[in-house]
DNA sequence: CTGGGACCTGTAGTTACTACAGGTTCAAGG
DNA sequence: CCTTGAACCTGTAGTAACTACAGGTCCCAG
């Protein structure tokens, strides 16, 4: 068990998690992971751990956690005691926003599908998907803030 | 029908609409409404028909169009012939979009409930929402491309 | 005619990256 | 040992769609 290389470069941590040099870098620069070892030239050098840490936050943004929710975690999971009530408050809460944005989105579909058929029927001129959009109130779409 | 003033404020475009003074002015700034008339001073002036176009804006929003998208559904709405059959086309692709990011959400939804779960069965020490984000593997969100 | 709320412009901040430009380092091949 | 070119470095600017100032001007009710 003394062969493969004790470090990594960012290329290589970039081919084995999927996640671009780029993003490597400014996940350091944000502080979601600490400053590695670097090489006598400045290259940076990664050990197995910050492999996992990264795909940790890759991972954790995957489920769609902000970054600022996954340095929540982080410090949950670094820090002792305590995590597991807030790590489930935090994800909770997640859950809900994600569970909200679900029932917009499917209330959206049905009104998209509903305009979209409505399209297909009509003659060139007036589509009714535009007259929809330009009338006086729709039921178009519910709470605000898509993204 | 004729006592109600020939214009309005841009504070009463926002009032009436609900979308906010700085919006509005962001609105024209990147095309998407006709720069109004001024007065004197150079205060906007707004119609009924600026009053009707941004909320055919504000509700294209909300059916989660993007502002480039809205854009070419007014230049279509503008433009004479041949909108419906493009209008369509806009619509529909923008309702396989939906349709995609409302199975990811709820992939998503279903591995959140979960983890949740499996985290308020256990005790303290050693989370396993936090543990099951560290596995070198985990059945965790499908496509990226999370916003 | 005066006070203060509404309005003006222009710039910078937000989220989570991505994409350069312009320069240095590393490692494999000759 | 030296060359070469891929990979690395820093720093800045761009993306979407707003939002939030700062610092100044205008409008109109009292």
């Amino acid at each position: 068990m003394a062969d493969s290389p004790q470090y990594m470069t960012i290329g290589t941590v970039s081919k084995r998690t999927g996640c671009k040099v780029e993003t490597i870098r400014y996940y350091e620069r944000v502080g979601l992971l600490s400053a590695p070892v670097r090489s006598s030239g400045g290259h940076r050098h990664y050990d197995h751990d910050a492999l996992k840490r990264l795909n940790f936050i890759l991972r954790a943004r995957r489920l769609g956690f902000t970054l600022d929710t996954v340095r929540a975690l982080l410090s949950l999971a670094d820090g002792e005691g305590e995590s597991c009530v807030e790590v489930e408050n935090i994800a909770g809460k997640h859950l809900d926003e994600v569970r909200g944005k679900l029932d917009d989105l499917a209330a959206l579909e049905r009104v998209l599908t509903d305009m979209v058929a409505r399209c297909r029927g009509g003659t060139m001129p007036d589509c009714p998907l535009i007259e929809a959009l330009f009338e006086d109130d729709g039921a178009a779409g519910r709470r605000g803030g898509w993204n």
